[in-house]
DNA sequence: TTAAATGGAGGAAACGTTATCATGGTCGGA
DNA sequence: TCCGACCATGATAACGTTTCCTCCATTTAA
């Protein structure tokens, strides 16, 4: 690797001047030139850890999030990149592969890397990770779940379940099924479960044990849940609201497999508005998070953190839209 | 931050010792008790960039691609991470945003950085580029498309299509149609199409100009191509081969709406092994290039190249599997 | 003409580590 | 008893930058 004083060496300058043509500082056109030259000349690439440790900044960006495996976390990563990216910040991974253990982990490794900010895709809150942030001083934005004292983007997951359930009701639905998961996933679990719970009871319907059911995040177990909805009822619901689209998918499959017609029989909709949804037979009616939207507003929020040390922690909520489509008949 | 000189003072010992407890050398064990004691209230943790800057090692990789868009470039760098990760590396991402000049200017964001080594999703290759890496003492591999002197990962794409349109023949398949992207993508779309080419030639079976359209990555370039082999053959094939499953996908929805029934009509068959595949009505038949093994063993032949400065390049074919599923009528 | 202001350059310290070298003490073997 | 070996520790240089300070040579203002 060559170096600024190797560089200096060949054009007969000070390293104080090399380095002053790379930062715009006062050098004359002939010294710069012969300068730039030589950079050229060597392919010269001034070291990022030199600067870092006398500048005290990175520009770089830890992420830290579960896993790469869902859409959404694609999505909202994808467009964290590209708005960072814009600012001149590069994204480091810290993947915790769905060990919460290694989040905290993570959080040290980011920081003794001295990245200028943090993304935190926040799967659950403990205390200890709540202290470890709180005592962090780098600047730190979470995604999905609320942490005290931190700025945070999260989504409406509440009020969307219980917009999506208040319109199949408006469709004249009266029995409707809910499959979810577990209530320790604090947004994806206990929020939109909570969302179809308050819509029907605001409707005064009626809220069957029967109807609902547990799954996990995967095709197969939205297949099982529709099966024991369907084996477990004896009045079936006309619709059944599937806490993610990925167990919508595995609950269209079932249905399909016993003959029933979607949306005649019964109305299917999902959560996340995943791509499978739209190639569907019949398309998935669901909820759009809008995850590079999120990505770009926990960007936005993350360069103000940078650029304003100190500023109060805020809390943004994103909106989602409904996407209706073949799974539920329109009036 | 907490420095280790910090540490050294409160602990009443020097800096090289407090540096010997963090990196095994001789230490009592009293002292290794006290500094620990103090590394742990305080909260201390070790500056990567000073230590990169003094071992020249960083312990960080970087990935060059495209696009975070495609499941195939997602399920390659989670495996790439995952293999990594075990061995203590963490990634840094530089996306290209699909920019062709942004790929030089990524290597040398990254050189700068000092990453021990590079993953680089190569989708063109220019000469510009490789001279870049050429002169870069940086271990890097290739994935996806040739560079000479350089690793590489590759796929078969050509064995792939032309092993899928044996198949297609062997079910008795003698018009058989193929959508195809820009073969200035030398892999999916020169390889794939040479592949499907060979066959039908060492079958003597007909090539037909209306057979065949050329479609981007979308979905509805998909339709449009299968509307557009549609329209202009007079005599359909009875087989149609995407290069991808977008592709497919696309076309499987337009040959719905025009009530052709796959597969009895119409075979398809996509390639990529998307996850939309599984779920479709008809369930799409595929290639499965097992990208998470692509990943893992870029990650493989990095880490020797690290480990061993100065070994000869080495090509590694991965290996694809043939996914049969609805969308043609297995005999 | 002289003093002050300005532009251009070099020297050196500092950032936080690790590795090499040096030092002093203890222990075991001849 | 003495010497070499070994263990535990400290001092110091070096990694490659930036930045502050200093200095000299012009140019400008009075």
């Amino acid at each position: 690797m060559t170096t600024i004083k190797e560089i200096a060496k060949l054009a007969n300058v000070s390293s104080s001047t090399v380095s002053r043509v790379l930062n715009d500082g006062y050098v004359s056109d002939e010294v710069r030139r012969r300068v730039l030259k030589i950079i050229e000349e060597t392919g010269y690439v001034p070291s990022e850890h030199a600067k870092s440790l006398r500048t005290k900044r990175t520009n770089v960006i830890g992420v830290v999030l579960p896993r790469l495996n869902t859409e959404a976390s694609i999505r909202t990563v994808n467009a964290l990149n590209d708005e960072l990216a814009k600012e001149g910040y590069q994204i480091i991974l810290a993947n915790t592969n769905l060990k919460q253990e290694k989040e905290i982990e993570n959080i040290n490794l980011l920081k003794s890397r001295q990245v200028d900010g943090m993304i935190l895709f926040a799967t659950n809150r403990n205390r200890r990770l709540t202290d470890e942030i709180r005592q962090l001083n780098i600047p730190l934005i979470a995604i999905g779940q609320e942490i005290p004292d931190v700025s945070i983007v999260v989504n409406d997951d509440y009020g969307a379940a219980r917009e999506m359930t208040d319109r199949l009701i408006a469709q004249g639905h009266e029995r409707i099924g809910f499959i979810g998961v577990t209530e320790e996933d604090h947004a994806v679990g206990y929020l939109r479960k909570q969302g179809y719970l308050d819509s029907l009871k605001a409707h005064r319907l009626e809220i069957k044990e029967e109807w609902t059911a547990e799954a996990h995040f995967d095709f197969d177990s939205g297949y099982q849940a529709m099966k024991s909805i369907r084996e477990q009822s004896v009045h079936l619901p006309t619709a059944v609201f599937a806490a993610t689209d990925t167990i919508a998918v595995g609950a269209m499959q079932y249905l399909k497999e016993q003959h029933f017609s979607i949306p005649e029989d019964i109305a299917l909709v999902g959560t996340g508005n995943s791509n499978i949804g739209q190639y569907l037979d019949p398309a998935l009616t669901t909820i759009d998070f809008q995850n590079a939207d999120t990505g770009r507003e926990a960007a936005r929020l993350l360069l103000h953190h940078i650029q304003h040390p100190g500023s109060k922690p805020v809390r943004k909520v994103m909106r989602y839209r409904l996407i209706e489509r073949d799974s539920v008949l329109w009036l």
